[in-house]
DNA sequence: TGGGAAATTTAGTTTAGCCTAAATTATATT
DNA sequence: AATATAATTTAGGCTAAACTAAATTTCCCA
């Protein structure tokens, strides 16, 4: 869609940063750090080098975090369009299954062309949702309209049906697969505790809910019924 | 098929090596340098680091080239298979043409798992040739066997059905093409001068044959019949 | 066989991107 | 408000892989 001359280390730097600003609000050094497996100290050359670039692709103050600028905020959501794109062209076309998509779509975002891009986009029929429920961004980079809510945007008590989860937890993943439902197809009712953040879930054809000794994470998203 | 660690710069100078060595004979600095664009200073540096890898991938005597170690033959190898089943994939499953499909690949080849390296194959039902007619090594790295031969091979005067053409020049594309003439689907007879090392082109429903004023090289592959 | 051109290597720099250790700034608790 | 702890930045260094310029080796030919 647009010039290059991004790295990939830039480009997972770029990846991260929004990433964290949807999910947490912002993107601080050291979740940064976590999240690409470097040190806050390396993280803090990068951004460094990210403002000061032409064009800069973050707003940086010391000591508070980076945002994206419009431009970085671009060269991201080109990324992670690639990424999307891959994750779902891999199952669709190449049989992997859900949870297999994402280290190969994590190195071949990188390397792809627009090309490339647009021709797998043209083969799945230019689809808007990932094998993991998440938006693809469209040609122009806009995200398509999101029926999908944060778990822990839910008030207490509220209830909402599973039908896909957005990148799961490997807890979930395990209990759900251990009930033989496998999570972009099965159905279940959600809701979330009123005490505390454990997950609630009641399963079709099932007299209990079933309460998860996990915390509901920022990770989590699901359909609001 | 093998363990890792190898740069993308290491594996794009095994790929040259190989391919020198087989169009070549050797693999001189300043070749492998001309392949590759970088300056042959750069080529003694990295030579010299893969000799004494461990293990070491090429053999090195100063002032005499390079030869691949079976270790980075076997390297070298795992990457054209990656080349040249995903030229064909690009080709077989996403409509890419014939003359597209290289630089694709050429980034592509570096990032792809042993997974998806098999599920391609698999999915094309292993092939044994890419869309230029190049060899696809197998599962276990061996190079099919090949009924085509280097046109500087021929015998002068010898005929050969041109049935693909491995790795044209651009001279023989534009004139291919300047014919209606698509290199994979086109037929006609070649045959090598006496005289000189032009290439003589007899088409199909046309009277006199045509001489390119082109030199055959070594890179121009016929199938002989 | 000696000498010049071509090929190759050495030496010394550069840039990207990471690291550790130490210093600094922000936040939280009492 | 004082200070402990957590978060962040600075300083200095390392490796991969490129570069230029200079030195060296090989090769070929008169």
């Amino acid at each position: 869609m647009l010039r290059e001359n991004l790295t990939v280390a830039i480009e997972d730097y770029l990846k991260t940063i929004h990433e964290l600003t949807l999910t947490d609000g912002r993107a601080t050094t050291n979740r940064i750090a976590e999240c690409l497996e470097v040190t806050p100290a390396s993280v803090t050359g990068m951004i460094q080098r990210l403002a000061s670039a032409d064009p800069p692709l973050v707003a940086y103050h010391k000591h508070h975090g980076a945002k994206l600028t419009p431009d970085g905020e671009r060269a991201a959501l080109e990324v992670i369009r690639h990424h999307r794109l891959l994750e779902t062209f891999l199952q669709q076309t190449l049989g992997y299954t859900w949870d297999e998509v994402h280290a190969e779509a994590d190195r071949l975002e990188h390397v792809i062309s627009e090309e490339l891009e647009e021709r797998i986009a043209q083969s799945l029929g230019n689809p808007t949702q990932d094998p993991h429920g998440e938006p693809i961004p469209n040609r122009e980079l806009q995200l398509p309209e999101q029926s999908w809510v944060r778990l822990s945007d839910l008030a207490p008590g509220q209830r909402a049906a599973v039908q896909r989860v957005g990148s799961p937890t490997p807890e979930l993943l395990r209990y759900l697969s251990s009930i033989g439902m496998v999570p972009t197809t099965g159905l279940a009712i959600l809701d979330r505790s009123e005490f505390d953040d454990n997950l609630r879930i009641q399963i079709e054809n099932q007299p209990e809910p079933v309460v998860l000794g996990l915390k509901v994470t920022q990770q989590v998203y699901v359909e609001v019924v």
